[in-house]
DNA sequence: CATTTGCATTTGTGATCACAATTGACCATG
DNA sequence: CATGGTCAATTGTGATCACAAATGCAAATG
């Protein structure tokens, strides 16, 4: 192990929550996945102890789910779930995309805009690991000029429970059009306009997850 | 170990989080308080490896924060990050307050008159500890009306995350009032007032909290 | 007195082990 | 064919170990 206070060093378990919290997140795993201690470090190549903490700190965080026989596997969301998280969404993106307006500067709108695209792509792929990262990149992007920290992480964690329950949504629908509701965030954003912006997040979050819940 | 699938049985590294977990929230320990594996283990008497696994899980929710050498303490937060916060609990209190309107029945109002009562003695004792977690239960029982789980579950992280610091923000001020805002939440729960209730609940968990960040 | 050095102790980490419980496969029975 | 029993394999758990890095303390130095 090279030196622990060294910018480029992370755990084993670090390296592993990480990778298996984008894994899932970005619903390269469908819903209902067991996942092993012993599976997974045999993957990575490490032994079950740093397994066990990645994955009982993405259970903890509601990414996986476990038994009651302890055993870990991706969540299925209920239909009510999927409309509490959605609300959920809406109540912190909206609050998160206020905060970013007043520093979402002509750069930001063109990342957006660069984003979008290559949402198109994957939405005219059918490629829905693609989709649902690039639209969750497209999200955080925005809200990272909320400089607000601690509602990002909350909303990430929402994101993160949904992955999988997601990635099954959006294979069943496939889906064709970009989604519309992007495009009114970025008018909102250049015409600075907040009421604008708050109904086009929240639309946005709100309206396709109702969609894809039925 | 007792047979698992049983309904007391919880595995060592469990009753450590959800004991630590308590502490934490209800601000039995204070900001910067530093927790090392091998002190929790003998504290409990179990080995480390149960103990590293629940650290783990709480600093995936920030109830706990990891210096960069590796060491767990409780952390002690900033004004951004306490106005952030309560800014978290204000969108989603409400939120929660009003899905459980329909559902507040008159034994709830008394359930929840009864722990205010107790909240009251806690701060004529200036009992920092009992009023938090007796302030935390009030909001608890009415939110659990809401039949939201995973909202809920949602506003607990950012309870836990404030634990320590509102420890020590109480114990500064030295608080003699009972909270106003709670008979202004039981009133419009009595009286069926959904704005009223959305109201009293948001003036409850910022503005107090702005007060105790001065 | 402030700073540096040396060293013992402490701390977190990953690996390994043994164990109990659960699961899955296979066979027997009605 | 459905159900139950048996047994080997699998799974998660806690304990222990060795190790590297960080910390704390005392002594030496400027």
């Amino acid at each position: 192990m090279a030196k622990k206070l060294q910018d480029s060093y992370l755990a084993a378990h670090d390296q592993l929550y990480r990778s298996l919290r984008m894994r899932i997140m970005y619903g390269e795993v469908s819903p209902g996945q067991a996942m092993t201690l012993r599976g997974v470090a045999e993957e990575f190549s490490v032994s079950v102890t740093p397994v066990r903490e990645a994955l009982k700190r993405l259970a903890t965080e509601g990414a996986l789910s476990i038994s009651v026989s302890g055993r870990f596997q991706t969540p299925a969301l209920t239909n009510d779930r999927i409309e509490e998280l959605a609300a959920l969404r809406a109540l912190i993106e909206v609050e998160l995309a206020t905060r970013a307006l007043p520093r979402a500067h002509m750069a930001l709108v063109e990342r957006l805009q660069t984003i979008n695209n290559a949402i198109s792509v994957a939405v005219a792929k059918a490629d829905a690991v693609t989709y649902i990262r690039t639209n969750l990149e497209f999200h955080r992007t925005l809200y990272l000029r909320a400089q607000a920290p601690a509602m990002l992480a909350t909303v990430e964690t929402v994101w993160l429970q949904m992955g999988p329950t997601m990635r099954a949504l959006y294979g069943r629908l496939q889906r064709k059009d970009p989604p519309m509701h992007h495009r009114l965030i970025l008018a909102a954003l250049k015409a600075g306009d907040e009421p604008g912006l708050r109904v086009a997040v929240r639309a946005d979050v709100t309206q396709g997850l109702r969609m894809l819940a039925r």
